[in-house]
DNA sequence: CCAGCTCTAGACCGACCGGTCTATATAGAC
DNA sequence: GTCTATATAGACCGGTCGGTCTAGAGCTGG
């Protein structure tokens, strides 16, 4: 979400801060409230940084700095489930704990902010330009990784596909109607029964 | 969605046709592009209204506009999805059809439209107002739905509950990710698998 | 036929949008 | 030191936003 930046090969600063700041907090605001309603100005209010930063470390705007806050997201997801796939062993137990994470990031932020790629990627019209590139890599990468774990456990390829498509799609949904509730409920149902899905295609 | 609109009592005017076509055009605007970022003017032009009849039949403006797209939206997807129940006779059929009608919306717009009640749910501080409330209960109102169609297959009250609302989840997210993909795919997996859960957990 | 509504029509408003631009501070390189 | 590239700083711009307001068209009950 905020990687410390691949150091300059000459120069070497010691700033990139700024360029941190930024990308986290419109990613926040972004979770909160949405793409197009959130405006650069509260961006720049909250990541203390002023317009000169912003168009300096994103030349393309508003867009160019959706794109680096879903590819960090997207990482950050791939991130907890790969930790978590190493504790638990295998891909249902992996989801289950990945599910309990998403349920207590809900909770902390007051049921605030939801899954910022999924946000961002609905007010998107498809296939237009770098976010939209940004989205479906953060998507489709997390997916494959799912699938891979499925796999791993020995389902067969297509099978392995369509429950890990399932399985994103059921936590991703679940993530709205938590919002929408105030209650972490519905991601741990969906953690719930995605595990039992996936453990019965397998047994 | 465009409903004709309940019979004034006394009065018993021809039209009420400019408000159908306003909540017809906000409710494709929102699908497509999400709430905030679709402006007030577009909505005219597609409604081929003027100004003065949005704030006629919609004193609140665009707030009200819009929860009365989210009510429409929510009638039709329960509408559907009573009507796959009747005819498939089952809860797991009738989400198995209801997810292929999902899919078929997706596939004639092209991918540009996604569910509206879940575009617009992502944007809005969650438990504000009338938009808040037409959303949870849209979303709501569906789960209980599901619900009891599972129920009356011989569920216990809790798991019925559960499923349902990984059910609805499911397609809610399944439809994020097929928008993405510019495949119908991820919504038809989430149904047949979604319907093999709902059948293993009565079996 | 006209008084009184429902509804259409669009000019107009201040606020804010994303983006551009110039000026300045800062920190190596030499 | 001086030079140069990086980065910060924010005034400024045209355009669009949602919303208000006045004017009139069209129908209808009395």
């Amino acid at each position: 979400m905020d990687a410390p930046e691949i150091k300059r090969m000459t120069p070497a600063r010691q700033t990139g801060a700024a360029r941190a700041r930024l990308i986290a907090a419109a990613a926040r605001l972004f979770q909160e409230q949405g793409y197009a309603a959130t405006g650069l100005s509260e961006i720049l209010a909250l990541a203390e940084a002023p317009k000169g930063s912003l168009y300096h470390h994103f030349p393309g705007g508003k867009a160019e700095l959706g794109a680096a806050a879903m590819r960090g997201a997207g990482g950050l997801l791939r991130a907890t489930l790969r930790a978590r796939h190493a504790g638990a062993g295998d891909a249902a137990g992996a989801v289950e704990k990945f599910a309990g994470d998403l349920a207590g990031w809900l909770e902390e932020s007051g049921f605030k902010r939801g899954c910022p790629v999924a946000t961002v990627a609905l007010e998107q019209t498809p296939g237009e330009g770098d976010l939209a590139e940004a989205i479906r890599g953060a998507l489709l990468r997390t997916i494959d990784l799912m699938a891979e774990m499925i796999e791993a456990d020995g389902a067969p390829p297509g099978r392995a596909r369509s429950l890990a498509l399932t399985a994103l799609s059921a936590l991703e949904g679940a993530m709205i109607l938590a919002r929408v509730e105030a209650s972490a409920e519905p991601v741990r149902a969906a953690g719930a029964e995605t595990a039992r899905l996936i453990r019965s295609a397998l047994g």
